[in-house]
DNA sequence: GATGACATGTAATTCGTTACATGATTCC
DNA sequence: GGAATCATGTAACGAATTACATGTCATC
């Protein structure tokens, strides 16, 4: 339930509809939801329920009525408490190292066009989070302190992608120094 | 259905039941699934019915039956043709990050001591992965470029750990360097 | 005339988790 | 007596994705 705690986050920040949200989420390269309306609207109803958020409508001429979603002061403190809930650990899906488990059923270069096409994917993205740091309308930064944690979660966004496409190179590396003695 | 695959790599290299499998994913650090036994039969079922895996029953005495699977040769057929579909990028989902963003709702020690519970996690799991990459007893090494790539793998999962724990320890410095300027 | 942005939502389906259910054996 | 291991499976639920459905306006 964690997109709930999201949305709320962006609503503390400023006013939004379940549109912009959608954007938001579609255009971010690390909100791992894939933006589709039906949790987010639900997650608007539920937040609604909950009283952390407030709805207003704007009637617009000619165009859907836009219902503007902002946090009550309750969904402040509701999501102050998230904030400081125990930590866990990342988690990642690394589909690609399951498929490499099983790699040696392959010939020596078919591993290595895999590592290089696992490299493309991995340096798009790094391409991808770079462009989005330096573009930052969906960005608060109403103290330097925030303007700070929002840069360094980029960073560290920038750094993972990085430190594989390291591990890439490295593994390449060493499949071809050992290719002679093992195919 | 990427587990499905999972099971099938696992099923060309040994002949196992569902309750190994089980095993398996369950001692895991970087399979990311539960281990729970709705998807390992049912998928189990599906790679029957696919033709990819053979199904032998051994009976024994005072004990459920075994269902031992393995591999045909048209499943260790389909291993390799998914082995060589284009890899994705990884994905992660650093549900901390997310609540470091709002981060700035909260005190400078509140988020140093989160930061610090995060880097125990993180720390955590590096530990974890070390000591499952130590004893190897479900890691097939049927040939030097096998051995090579599962410790490559494993490697990767350590690495990715260890940055992010170099990451947390960043932070904390840059954060506390600052904290006269800002709260 | 088609595409895409704006803006709301619902339906169908699959994926994943937890808990339930059974039953023998072994270890503490 | 209770817990853990072995070994199979099902049921109920929740999370997530895709596709469907509607309607206006602006742009190409």
């Amino acid at each position: 339930m964690s997109i709930k705690h999201v949305i709320l986050g962006y609503l503390s920040w400023q006013p939004l509809t379940g549109y912009d949200l959608k954007k938001i989420i579609a255009a971010s390269e690390t909100l791992p939801w894939s933006a589709n309306n039906n949790q987010i609207y639900r997650a608007l109803v539920q937040l609604h329920e909950d009283g952390w958020v407030s709805k207003m409508v704007e009637n617009q001429e000619g165009a859907p009525d836009r219902h503007v979603y902002r946090a009550t002061d309750a969904g402040r403190k509701a999501l102050r408490d998230w904030v400081q809930t125990p930590p866990g650990p990342p988690q990642s899906k690394k589909a690609f190292l399951h498929q490499l488990m099983w790699g040696d059923c392959l010939e020596g270069e078919q591993v290595d066009s895999l590592l290089a096409a696992y490299l493309e994917e991995v340096n798009n993205k790094v391409f991808l989070l770079r462009v989005q740091a330096d573009r930052k309308p969906d960005t608060p930064d109403r103290t330097p302190r925030e303007a700070f944690l929002w840069k360094s979660i980029c960073q560290n966004w920038i750094g993972q992608y990085e430190a594989e496409a390291h591990w890439i190179r490295e593994t390449r590396r060493a499949l071809q120094e050992n290719a002679p003695r093992w195919g």
